[in-house]
DNA sequence: GCCAACGTTGGC
DNA sequence: GCCAACGTTGGC
C-alpha cells in the first residue's frame, strides 16, 4: 500500500465539507507531477490531507476509494482524478511548523517542494505524522 | 499583498 | 533544444 499528502486550499475545499459530502473526486490538478502521483494512487492508499494557505497543517486522513479516470471537469485527456473518502480527523492537525522542526520529516515533498499539490509519502513518515498527530 | 520557487510556453 | 519571460502556488 501507498502513502500520499494532497493539498487543499479550505476556503475552496475544506475537510469539514469532504467530511459533510463524505467522497469527493480529487479534480484541479493541472500538473504533471501531481498528476502522475494520481495515476499511481490505487484503491485502498492512505493519503493526508493538508490545508495550504489558511492552517497549514495537516487535518486528517483519506482513503482512495476510486483510481484514476479521466477529470469530468475537461475533456483534456492530460488530466485524471481519484475518488476520495475520509478516514478519520487527526486529534491534533499537525502544522507545516511541527513537520519543518521534525527531524524525519523535513525533508518531505511537503518541505522541499512547496509547490506540488499531491506527493508521495513513506510509511514511515505517513506514521510519524499520525504519531504526532495522536500526541 | 509580496515575492521566491518552479513549471510551462514560445521565440530563436 | 536552449533559455528568457511569464503564470501560478503558497509561505510569510
Amino acid at each position: 500500500m501507498n502513502h500520499w499528502l494532497v493539498k487543499s486550499e479550505p476556503h475552496k475545499y475544506s475537510w469539514q465539507k469532504f467530511n459533510e459530502d463524505g467522497r469527493t473526486f480529487w479534480d484541479g490538478v493541472r500538473n504533471y507531477q501531481a498528476r502522475n502521483n494520481l495515476r499511481d494512487m490505487k484503491e485502498g492508499d492512505l493519503v493526508m490531507f493538508y490545508h495550504s494557505n489558511e492552517g497549514k497543517e495537516v487535518v486528517g486522513v483519506a482513503k482512495v476509494v476510486k483510481e484514476s479516470y479521466q477529470d469530468p471537469t475537461t475533456d483534456d485527456k492530460n488530466w485524471v482524478v481519484v475518488d476520495l473518502s475520509p478516514v478519520e480527523t487527526l486529534k491534533k492537525p499537525v502544522t507545516l511548523e511541527t513537520i519543518k522542526a521534525d527531524e524525519r520529516l523535513k525533508d518531505i515533498a511537503l518541505v522541499r517542494q512547496g509547490r506540488l499539490s499531491v506527493m508521495p509519502l513513506k510509511a514511515a513518515e505517513f506514521d510519524r505524522i499520525l504519531e504526532i498527530a495522536n500526541g
